[in-house]
DNA sequence: CCTGATCCTGACCGTTTGGTCAATATTCCG
DNA sequence: CGGAATATTGACCAAACGGTCAGGATCAGG
């Protein structure tokens, strides 16, 4: 606990702990938890090693704090879904909005997947408890959509999990997508296209 | 180089860098390169360090040892694809064949994923020479089927990307996937069915 | 301008880790 | 059996790393 109600929290305890949050993003996501060292992060941040546990406590607690800090964000396409939407569409918006943060954001992508490959740690209470939730709501609103004949009848747990896999993949494993595809296309227009004829094939009813 | 060509190779030389692999593998791949020791890879193999070091000359070597034969194994199931079959049945065979290796050996899924969100430092002349032709050659054979109207025309590219996607996420997101579906339920059993599914609409012309 | 709180750092510490080496044990084979 | 090749290990080393700390710089506000 460093900050734990309340912290008034300076303009430079902003400024600072978000420098290091940012390097440290950098840092985790291209080595992972072991592979990044403080020293990394401190030179990421434009700070010095010593500062830089001067904000926060240990390496386990940065770690932490971007994990929680990111996994509201990168979950919150899913909580868009709506129920009163169309449900083609709304299920194509989520998966364009996956692929745009693969696209934007993909240090973040590779962050969970380092913890999540390493049996997630540091977030064994988040998955079994609030992210379980928001995918069995989710699950619950396409297989409520799927009863009204509005979508074709698939799992809907493996229909997310799909969604996840096809569209983190082009974050996570882009050396290999490069080097795959060479250098004069672009994976993310192409998936977006490939991704839209796939799931739209799919789910029309 | 440790046994470049002319290598006999006694009984114990073969045995002891046997198991130094296989508890390289399992060390590897729950941990990331960085993450495991060579400790933690001699007491899995049931060795002592430097026994560990008079068979390979660094860790390095272990593991870039281990991913150069271990690639062969993984891509075979994408070799098979035989143009004389009949497509669909193809492209499924080839679906289940990479989730029966989720299922089987998900240490090796996870090798290459801890390899590839690295940037695949160990493997760049591979991915970018070999891996690239086969994929090539398949998307060839997939593109064929395409013309006369066996299959249904996608990105044959990001059809073989996709697949990869779905059937290593649910060896590498094992953690996730199990939060989310509870302990009683079999996530690869359901996986084919609904790969299954997924790609007979997509792909049945 | 003074003072207390906040911020920052060089030097340091203990541990872990990859790797070495000399010495010993075991195996192989004539 | 005997000696050369092979195999094994405890002790050790240097570097890297996470983290500490005492002291100095800077800042906020009365």
């Amino acid at each position: 606990m460093t900050e734990p109600s309340s912290a008034p929290m300076t303009r430079i305890q902003q400024k600072n702990r978000d420098r290091i949050l940012e390097g440290a993003l950098t840092a985790f996501s291209a080595n992972g938890f072991r592979g990044a060292t403080i020293d990394q992060i401190a030179r990421a941040a434009g700070l010095s090693k010593p500062n830089v546990l001067y904000y926060f406590a240990s390496k386990d607690e940065i770690h932490k704090t971007l994990l929680t800090t990111l996994l509201e964000m990168w979950l919150d396409p899913l909580r868009r879904l709506d129920p009163k939407g169309d449900p083609l569409s709304e299920v194509l918006a989520y998966i364009r909005a996956k692929l745009m943060m693969s696209r934007d954001f993909p240090r973040e992508s590779r962050l969970f997947a380092y913890e999540i490959l390493q049996g997630a740690p540091h977030l064994t209470e988040v998955l079994g408890g609030g992210l379980r939730q928001i995918v069995d709501d989710s699950a619950a609103i396409l297989a409520g959509w799927m009863e009204q004949g509005r979508l074709r009848r698939v799992d809907p747990h493996h229909l997310i999990f799909s969604i996840w896999a096809l569209t983190q993949h082009y974050a996570d494993f882009d050396a290999q997508i490069r080097a795959v595809l060479g250098t004069s296309r672009d994976p993310l227009a192409e998936a977006e296209t490939f991704a839209e004829d796939l799931y739209r094939r799919l789910l029309a009813p």
